[in-house]
DNA sequence: GGCGTTTATCTCGACGTCAAGACGCTTCAC
DNA sequence: GTGAAGCGTCTTGACGTCGAGATAAACGCC
């Protein structure tokens, strides 16, 4: 089956013969398919009244483990927004209730964000909502060829993932 | 070599046994991986002054072949923003000089976008700094590798694409 | 122990995008 | 032809993000 990427591909061989355009094949889609991802997520986790940026916050709280807090530095170094930003979200989030800030008791110039027990019951059920979801989308392949796939994406994302920050 | 999504995997099998996580050892990666594209993408188009949002809107109009120019409605379908942000894209690329604005011959309503022959010079040596550095992410992989890789994603792009919208 | 540097968070202004709607032109049925 | 509906583009206001700078506390060197 073609796609997009097909197209785009042989418009640009049609235009600029003299360029070997074979890396759009791989990371174009990888671009697009991201694209894709974006608005199935947004979609899926409308259902649970939660915007994707809300998603990745609570969830980073929630992959902590018991208490369930972590400083804003480190929701930043895991969601790679700005500090304005993170403040931004942390501020709308403790307003729905879902998260609650707390002096740091080691360090008066930091605060923790907690988990609410609502936040955390919030962000279960959408991680699982995504997953079904996602499960959908993986079912054109084989087990074999998502473990294939999970495998060579991993060769191209372990080089941003440890080398640099 | 282990990656973020492995140890984003391990903490959820960690705090949700309960969970099958698995379709994130795929659709996790390409997220993350579509991240860090957009983020060396930029750092590419710097060095030719230009932004990704620039490279999206004036390689559209190079891949149109002569005279380089689309409507307004063609560009905003092939790049998937809303109207009014392609308005000021364009009121912006018209403003540096990289396209220009002409009635629509054949519809008084319309207008078309043309590239002009620097914006079509611009494009084509982004174009040509962007593949030179993709290649250099893809040397992880093999010929046969990058394929391979190719085709998987094919298999699910494939269905947004032609499917729906 | 004082002083400059570093670290953690928040504040503020600018910018790009979106969504909804306005406006003008075209198309088509009658 | 005329009127209504459709289409293409632009305008507007709200929102989220970024980047730079401010503030305050902690650290480390001497």
């Amino acid at each position: 089956m073609e796609d997009e990427v097909d197209r785009l591909v042989a418009a640009w061989r049609r235009e600029r013969p003299d360029l070997d355009v074979e890396p759009l094949e791989v990371l174009s889609r990888v671009s697009r398919l991201a694209r894709h991802l974006d608005r199935a997520r947004r979609l899926a986790f409308s259902e649970h009244q939660l915007e994707p940026w809300e998603f990745d916050v609570l969830t980073a709280l929630r992959r902590a483990g018991t208490p369930y807090q972590l400083s804003p530095g480190q929701l930043l170094t895991q969601t790679l927004v700005t500090s304005g930003t993170m403040t931004n979200r942390i501020d709308r989030l403790a307003k729905k209730g879902l998260v609650e800030r707390l002096p740091d008791p080691s360090d008066r110039r930091g605060v923790l964000v907690r988990l609410t027990d609502e936040g955390r019951d919030r962000a279960d059920q959408a991680l699982a909502g995504l997953l079904e979801q996602e499960r959908a989308i993986l079912s054109e392949l084989s087990r074999a060829q998502r473990a294939e796939l999970a495998g060579l994406l991993r060769q191209l994302t372990a080089p941003f993932d440890n080398i640099p920050g």
